[in-house]
DNA sequence: GGATGTTATGACACCGGTTACCATAACAAA
DNA sequence: TTTGTTATGGTAACCGGTGTCATAACATCC
């Protein structure tokens, strides 16, 4: 029994095979105790039926005597897993990363995975190189994309060829099915339109995200269309792109307001946008909602924290993290299942609209 | 190179069996392949200086040609090492955070580290024992805890009871200097008093976070020193307690601002209470900076994107990531290095605060 | 009653690395 | 030539779990 005595505590005296269990409770050390082979003891471990229950309860007791846990690293080797999900993220919003990381980890708790985060810049050229490195490296069980990363087509691409699983989180199902968590981005959209042209506005300008971001495409796509249910059209002139941040949400306001005929509400194609409207409104001297209406699309915390508080779209962020990591356990446990997941935003009505002025 | 002899590829056609493990290069392989014991290309790959210059180099090249990566998990068996970093946090604001997440990221990128999240909620009674359960599970080699998680001399007692390195991150120096980085708040919170003393102020008011957060104290005494160097004193009627959040922000500010000779400048401890200030003078008709100063800590983004700017104090919040990390790092390797290592903030002047009125 | 299942358990090799210890060759000193 | 030292690399055991397969005990079926 002395096998694991050699020179790791040095002081130890030669053991009796009484039970001098020096530093950690290994397996070997409940197997002798219990006078059962190490096999049991993994076989109780691992919840295997083929035990009897009078034996399952007399280990099970000195397991719980002793404080045992089994290693996860000799574990991860065994089973030749890593049990480690990654996280490849390129998010700017703290708000959504923060809330994606808590959904994934409360569906992970409960399992033996945990997280490890890579987060990447996608504005780097190879920066898929540096995610498939991480993959070799760590070799995780699986990773998942939010948004931009997920909309990589060619980085998904990599990730089969190394034969890598993953979930992409996108504003549309740009991937196989089971390989997908989404959000109708178009339909949160298109409730922006709705809420606007119900309060009377017609004169309605879309600042829209970068194009190399599908969810502006699925935002703008789902405006259009609310609109035309009640006869509006979006006009192009009073469409721009910017980069989804404050400033660009600044610059891009500041030309919309500056325009002779300018208009009544804007929808952003995201809060810190949005948020960049109500800088430039003050700076135009227009006061929200009262002259300008402004819808924005996350509801991030600041929504809810600026002056007036900010209507706007809200998106399950937290939820889809818990779906997301759902979803690629079921892969990893090699179980397909048929239902899609997709969720639908909401609109969240606060203070930043009202009636358009006549 | 099938010399995955066994039965690993087995025609194990029953069970759903997912991705089986395809033929990984393991140090069997470059051993076999480049005619050396699998030891020699441990030492390869450790970096031992036993080896000849030339087996070396023919060694990496094969290592090299055939992508070979040394498996973490059994690595980590082999050197009863986890190779993993905990990072426990109760820290409300997504911003720090992730800053945080990034500034450990920041060290652990260049070594066998890697992150696991462990986000706890103080309030919970025994949130201790999760952070310990964690522990015992993982086995992470090491923790780090910002704040308000690091203010808990109790756990970090658990911690060294459980023989787990860690690293306290905190407003003050509060353990062995080998285990803390910490930030002067007080001195933060001094140039708060001072600027706003310069502009003139003499009533003014102080809104601090929960007694239970070690920072609120020192942010407090700081403030009150810096005012002192003025000759002006802190009202105890103009110190008021509120929980670090939006809302309770926006009550106390309520309260002070309702008052008949209500105060001309108001420090808030963090930014969330301070942007609270903002809502609650919106409500009482006072005009931001004209008839009210405001002063927040922290620096988050919101600080920059609120209309008017939020004059703040900033802290190096991802330096410090790394920093602790690295001083992780040092405790891991059986280093100890003598300087201490604190953080001084610096205050941001924006448009929230001027000249007193009158 | 013998053949056949089924259940409970153990023996043993193995996962992919590591260290402890030993063997040998090369080279210097005696 | 003998001995001592250093450089280099091999062997076996081990880290703490798992899989495979054999086996014993007992129940079931013709």
């Amino acid at each position: 029994m002395s096998n694991k005595d050699d020179k790791t505590a040095g002081v130890s005296g030669k053991g009796p095979d009484t039970a001098p269990i020096e530093g950690r409770v290994t397996i070997n050390d409940i197997a002798r105790l219990a006078n059962v082979s190490k096999k049991t003891v993994s076989r109780i471990i691992n919840k295997s039926p083929l035990v009897s229950a009078e034996t399952r309860k007399r280990v099970e007791e000195i397991i719980a005597e002793h404080g045992f846990r089994p290693d996860p690293q000799a574990r991860a080797l065994a089973f030749r897993k890593s049990f480690l999900i990654g996280l490849a993220y390129d998010n700017p919003s703290p708000q959504y990363v923060v809330n994606m990381q808590r959904g994934i980890l409360d569906t992970l708790m409960t399992t033996d995975y945990q997280l490890v985060l890579q987060p990447v810049d996608r504005a780097i050229p190879g920066y898929q190189d540096e995610i498939c490195k991480f993959v070799e490296r760590h070799r995780p069980s699986g990773m998942i994309m939010p948004p931009s990363v997920s909309e990589d087509d060619k980085l998904a691409e990599m990730l089969r060829d190394l034969n890598c699983n993953y979930v992409r989180i996108a504003s549309v199902e740009l991937d196989e099915p089971h390989r997908m968590i989404w959000t109708q981005d178009a339909e949160g959209a298109a409730q922006a339109a709705r809420h606007l042209a119900t309060l009377g506005h017609k004169r309605i300008a879309h600042i829209h995200g970068p194009k190399t971001f599908r969810s502006a495409h699925e935002r703008l796509y789902g405006f259009r269309t609310g609109l035309a249910e009640f006869g509006l059209e979006l006009d192009p002139n009073l469409t721009m792109e910017a980069g989804y941040t404050f400033e660009t949400g600044v610059q891009a306001a500041d030309s919309l307001l500056a325009r002779s005929n300018r208009p009544t509400a804007i929808f952003a194609g995201n809060d810190e946008m949005a948020i960049g409207i109500f800088t430039s409104a003050r700076k135009a001297g227009l006061s929200v909602p009262d002259e300008l209406s402004i819808v924005g699309f996350d509801d991030t915390p600041m929504a809810a924290r600026i002056w007036p508080q900010l209507t706007t779209v809200k998106l399950p962020i937290r939820e889809m993290g818990r779906e997301a990591a759902k979803r690629l356990l079921e892969q990893l446990s090699g179980q397909t299942t048929k239902f899609t997941r997709e969720f639908t935003p909401e609109i969240v009505v606060r203070q930043s609209t009202m009636r358009a002025p006549d």
